[in-house]
RNA sequence: CGGGGCGUAGCUCAGCUUGGUAGAGCGCUCGGUUUGGGACCGAGAGGCCGCAGGUUCGAAUCCUGUCGCCCCGACCA
C-alpha cells in the first residue's frame, strides 16, 4: 500500500514542542505521531498507529507461537473482583474510580489479574483444560501521581499483559520460562537491548520476579550489574557477610570523648586528631557503625521503631527498607518519636552503654535492632556511647553487642562485590520495559479458582502474570533510534518500509515516482510518498528525516535519466541507482 | 505531597518593569514567482492575553484569589 503524503494526516512542527522534554516525546510530537490530550494522555495518529500496530504484531507472533490466546477485557470495570482481592483499596489514587447513574462503583482498570482469574473459574473447572495462557493488549489506566517524559510514564498506556494458569508449582515454571522465553525474542526483535534483573516480589505476593530493564539514561529505575553478567534490581541486591572472625587477639572496647561529633563526618575528623589508630592508618567512616532509627508503620497504622546498624559510609536505601520491612511502611524517625524514647542519645546511638545493651529486643529500650549483613562477628566499630559527646572504640560485634538480625537496607554503592562472585557492580539506568511474575495462588485463593485434579481433589490454581509496555516500549526505541534531525526507526516496526520523495518541478519526476511507487506496492511494500507538488526539497527531506523511515529514496534530477539515489536514514548515505533497480535494491536490503 | 518555572494566535515566543484598546516568526488561505537542504513577493484568516474578583476614566500589564500545565524530588502492582 502507498500512503501520499499529500493526504497523510500529519503536521510536522519545525520547532520542538515546549513542554517535552525527553527526546522520544520531542521527535514523536514533532513528527506527528501522537499529541497531548491530558497529562500523561495521548492521542495517536497514522504514522504513531502504525508503529504500534507493528510492534504488537511481533508481541502476538511470538505469544501465539507457545500457544497463548488472545482475549480482550474491557478497561471499565466493576469494583467487586478489586474488593475481593483488596486491591480497590490498596491502589489508593492510583487508579482512576468512577461512579454509574445507579451509584455503582467503577474503575478504569490498572491492570487485568482479577477479572482474568474470574474468567477462567467462568469456564473452566478440570486440570484437562490446563495450562493456559491468556493475554490482551488493552490500555491500562493509573493514575500517576506525576506522570512524565511522554509515552514513557503516562496515565493511559497501551500494555500487553498475558496470565498463565497452572495446576501444579512445576506447570507454572514451565509457563512462567515460556513467557520469559518469549520476551526475549520479543526485545530481540525490537532491536531492544535489556537486561534481566531480579525484582522484588512486593505487594503482589507471589514468589519469582524478574523485570526487563531497557538501559537508558531517562529509565526510572537504577539497578546493579557486574561485568560477568549478574544484574538485579537494587531491591533485590543481597550482600555477602564475611565469615566470622575470632575476636580473641582483639583490644577491649574503650569509651573515648568525642565532643560535638552528631555526624560521621565529624566523629571520624574528631577520631583521627584526638584518638588515632594504634596502626598509623587514619579512620574512615567505614570504620564507624551508624545506627538509624527508623520508624516503621504497619498496615494497622500501628507505628513502631527499630534502629538498624550500618557501617558510616553508606545511607539507608529507603527502597531497599520499604522491601526489608514490607508491608510496613517506612520513615526516618521524627522528633516526636525521639521524646518518646529518652533512652535513645540522638547523635550518640549505639548497641552498648556502660550499663549494658540498649538496643535490641532485650535490651533496655526494647527497640529492634538490626545489623547491616558487614556487621559480622568480630568486626570492630567505632559508635556511639549512648552518652552525648562520647563514642566507644573497638566495639566489636558478637563480643560487645548482638543484634536481633541483619537486614538490607545500606544503599549498594558501584564497587559492591556481586553476591554472585562475579566481581565489582556498576550502578545503572534501567527503564522497565518487561516484567514477568509468578503470582502464586493469591488471586486464585481469593477469587476461589479451583479445579478438579487427576485423584478428583479440588486444588487451587496457580497463576503467572506478565506483562510488556507496548507504549513505552514504542517510546523506548525512539528513544534509542534518533539523532538531532529526528527518528530513525528500526526496519520491522517502522511506519513504512520506504519513503519515497519526489523533488523538482518537472512533471517527469513525478511520473517516475508514480510508477516506482507502483512498483514498490506490487513488491509488498509500504510505501510513504511525498508527492506535494509545491514544497521545497528542503522541506522534503527535513520532513524524511523527522519521521524516520529507514529507507528513502530520493526521485529528483536525475529521474528524467532514470536514475533516483537510495538515501539509508541511518547512516545518512546516499547511493546512486537506475530507478529499474531499485526495487530489487530495497528488496536485498530487507 | 515538597521545590522550581510557566499560562498571550495552531506552534515557538515578544509585549508586563513604567497601565492607553494585541505583536513577531513559523504554520494556514488566495494570487504570483520559485524547486536538491526548512525559498520569495503581495493580499488575508486566526487571540475571552488561563479563569474570577479588585484597583483605575482605562488592565495582557498593578493587587488578591483560583485553576491548569511543565520540570526536579517523593511516590510508581
Amino acid at each position: 500500500m502507498a500512503t501520499r503524503l499529500s493526504q497523510l494526516f500529519v503536521r510536522t512542527l519545525r520547532e520542538d514542542p515546549v513542554d517535552a522534554e525527553v527526546a522520544s516525546h520531542r521527535l514523536l510530537v514533532r513528527a506527528g505521531y501522537i499529541r497531548r490530550q491530558a497529562p500523561g494522555v495521548f492521542a495517536w495518529l497514522p504514522l504513531g498507529l502504525r508503529v504500534r500496530r507493528n510492534i504488537e504484531r511481533i508481541i502476538r507472533e511470538e505469544l501465539e507461537a507457545f500457544g497463548a490466546q488472545e482475549v480482550h477485557f474491557p478497561a471499565l470495570l466493576p469494583r467487586e473482583p478489586y474488593e475481593v482481592t483488596g486491591r480497590w483499596a490498596e491502589y489508593g489514587d492510583g487508579i482512576f474510580r468512577l461512579t454509574d447513574r445507579k451509584g455503582g462503583d467503577y474503575l478504569l482498570a490498572p491492570t487485568h489479574e482479577e477479572v482474568f482469574t474470574l474468567l477462567v473459574k467462568d469456564l473452566y473447572s478440570s486440570y484437562k483444560d490446563l495450562p493456559l495462557s491468556l493475554y490482551q493488549i488493552q490500555d491500562k489506566y493509573r493514575d500517576e501521581a506525576r506522570p512524565r517524559a511522554g509515552l514513557l510514564r503516562g496515565r493511559e498506556f497501551s500494555m500487553k499483559d498475558s496470565y498463565s494458569f497452572d495446576y501444579t508449582d512445576a506447570g507454572l515454571d514451565v509457563s512462567y520460562q515460556q513467557h520469559r522465553d518469549a520476551y526475549e525474542r520479543i526485545f530481540q526483535r525490537l532491536g531492544l537491548e535489556y537486561v534481566i534483573v531480579k525484582a522484588d516480589a512486593g505487594a503482589m505476593g507471589g514468589s519469582k520476579s524478574e523485570e526487563f530493564l531497557h538501559p537508558t539514561a531517562v529509565g526510572e529505575d537504577t539497578f546493579v550489574r557486574s561485568a560477568a553478567g549478574y544484574a538485579a534490581n537494587v531491591e533485590a541486591f543481597t550482600t555477602e557477610a564475611p565469615a566470622p572472625r575470632s575476636f580473641e587477639a582483639l583490644t577491649p572496647a574503650e569509651v573515648l570523648d568525642t565532643p560535638d561529633t552528631p555526624t560521621i563526618a565529624a566523629l571520624v575528623a574528631v577520631a583521627n586528631t584526638k584518638h588515632p589508630r594504634p596502626d598509623g592508618r587514619a579512620w574512615t567512616a567505614g570504620d564507624t557503625l551508624k545506627n538509624i532509627v527508623l520508624a516503621l508503620t504497619a498496615l494497622d497504622g500501628s507505628r513502631k521503631l527499630v534502629v538498624v546498624g550500618l557501617p558510616g559510609d553508606r545511607e539507608v536505601d529507603l527502597k531497599r527498607a520499604e522491601v526489608a520491612f514490607a508491608p510496613s511502611d517506612v520513615e526516618a524517625a521524627t522528633e516526636a518519636d525521639f521524646l518518646k524514647h529518652p533512652g535513645l542519645v540522638k547523635g550518640y546511638i549505639g548497641p552498648w552503654s556502660a550499663n549494658g545493651a540498649v538496643l535490641g529486643e532485650k535490651s533496655a529500650t526494647g527497640i529492634r535492632f538490626l545489623t547491616d549483613p558487614r556487621v559480622s562477628e568480630g568486626t570492630g566499630w567505632i559508635t556511639g556511647a549512648n552518652v552525648h559527646g562520647a563514642h566507644v572504640f573497638g566495639l566489636v560485634a558478637g563480643r560487645d553487642f548482638s543484634s536481633d538480625g541483619t537486614v538490607e537496607v545500606a544503599d549498594v554503592l558501584a564497587g559492591d562485590p556481586a553476591p554472585d562472585g562475579s566481581g565489582p557492580v556498576e550502578l545503572a539506568r534501567g527503564m522497565e520495559i518487561g516484567h514477568v511474575f509468578q503470582l502464586g495462588r493469591k488471586y486464585a485463593e481469593a477469587l476461589g479458582l479451583k479445579v478438579l485434579d487427576e485423584n478428583g481433589k479440588l486444588v487451587t490454581v496457580t497463576m503467572g502474570s506478565y506483562g510488556i509496555g507496548v507504549t513505552r516500549i514504542l517510546a523506548v526505541i525512539a528513544e534509542s533510534n534518533h539523532d538531532e534531525k529526528g527518528l530513525i526507526w528500526p526496519k520491522n516496526i517502522a511506519p513504512f518500509d520506504v519513503h519515497v520523495v519526489a523533488t523538482g518541478k518537472d512533471d517527469v519526476v513525478y511520473e517516475v515516482a508514480e510508477t516506482l511507487v507502483t512498483d514498490l506496492e506490487s513488491a509488498g511494500r509500504d510505501v510513504l510518498f511525498d508527492d506535494r507538488f509545491k514544497v521545497s526539497p528542503g522541506v522534503k527531506f527535513g520532513d524524511a528525516e523527522l519521521i524516520g523511515v529507514p529507507v528513502i529514496v530520493i526521485v529528483g534530477r536525475g529521474a528524467a535519466d532514470g536514475q533516483v539515489e537510495l538515501w539509508d536514514r541511518r547512516t545518512g548515505e546516499r547511493t546512486p541507482f537506475a530507478v529499474a533497480d531499485v526495487v530489487a535494491a530495497i528488496a536485498a536490503l530487507s
